[in-house]
DNA sequence: GTCTATATGGGGATAGAC
DNA sequence: GTCTATCCCCATATAGAC
């Protein structure tokens, strides 16, 4: 197996697993370089540092992820007319979650939970990059859809869909746990589908009417 | 005021700070010691070890947090008949989105995101404990409001409640920056009743008809 | 590109005087 | 209860041989 790779892609492979699995801090150079048969030198020659190859972590999944959400979106837009709240939901979650259940993407996916909440600098900078064009796009796409929704108000529903997306995504085993085992997180389609129908009822929810309306 | 409260306290306040600011691991007994005023053997003194005065943190504010929370279920419960889910909802996100504007709690309510995404394991037990009955008395009373909906189906929408409530809840200049301004958290009673409205509504979508129904 | 060796600093924990 | 001093380990990073 070492034969294939590169030893800078066993660095950034080993990286994510032992990230995801542990968190970022508490993962050190050292084991990520015992783990992916390289030398500690090693990463520090193809990244310069720790960051800089977290960084290359998160971006390298990040950007197809994406990417693909913003070609689905095209796609459902192309075809003209209002795009419903269900092709929109599908277009943002799909692409995460199919991989979450990808032996490629799943330790990448679970990651993902974490960097809401490891508010490293440079790492907040770059996920502001990867999805400055994502929060713009979904957003606009949502209120040209909820016509009957405040636009700051649809800001805040999109935020409450990704609060779910990130929760469901991000430790599929909790469900499992606080449902005791009635909840099956291997199903991903079940899984999609369940979170559409939660978030566009969600969304389509007659707007709270709130004194002055400007938060 | 370093005469008013005891040592103890002030450590524990101190790692609280701390931790919300820079996470759990990033965060030194030194530094902990330094901005308390105390010795670094303090700490140890005090609690025997980093991981026994991380649980002091959680616990001392989460289980005020989650006695209120049954208190007002058990409230709305006993004016008998079915409970309204915004009444459920409003028990169980009240008590945490009124602390998150009082100076004592704020710093403990962005802790709250981190909790999840830091998995030492004996902060998980901890957790484990704090919600289990939480998570009971929660997900019967959906259920018996939701009679259209299976009870598998239940926990995931409970699940998707909770994934927005942590995610607006843990980092509230968040909705701030990916809205543009538009949106204002410091508005706590608009929030809860945004999520309440946003959550019912999803609590109510039609039951999703998946083959077998058994996930 | 990969190695060994080392610089430099910080971590948690503890012993023992006061 | 609080202090100083210290143990021991591990972190990131770098220099320089191969």
């Amino acid at each position: 197996m070492r034969g294939t790779t590169s030893t800078r892609e066993r660095l950034i492979d080993t990286a994510e697993r032992l990230y995801a699995r542990h968190g970022l801090e508490a993962t050190s150079l050292r084991s990520i370089t015992a783990e992916a048969g390289a030398n500690l030198a090693a990463i520090h020659y193809h990244f310069g540092s720790k960051g800089a190859l977290t960084q290359e972590v998160f971006s390298r999944r990040l950007a197809p992820i994406n990417r693909e959400r913003l070609a689905m979106l095209d796609e459902a837009e192309a075809e003209g007319g209002a795009v419903s709240l269900e092709s929109i939901l599908e277009a943002f979650l799909a692409p995460a979650l199919r991989r979450s259940v990808e032996p490629d993407y799943a330790d990448f996916i679970r990651l993902m939970g974490r960097m809401y909440s490891e508010p490293s600098e440079s790492l907040q900078e770059l996920i502001g990059r990867q999805f400055e064009e994502i929060i713009r796009r979904f957003s606009s796409a949502l209120a040209r859809t909820l016509t009957h929704i405040p636009a700051s108000e649809v800001h805040w529903r999109f935020h409450f869909c990704v609060g779910s997306m990130v929760h469901t995504i991000s430790d599929p085993a909790r469900i499992q746990r606080v449902s005791g085992g009635l909840c099956d997180p291997s199903d991903v389609e079940g899984t999609t589908a369940r979170l559409i129908s939660f978030l566009a009822a969600g969304l389509n929810a007659p707007a709270t009417s709130v004194d002055g309306e400007a938060s």
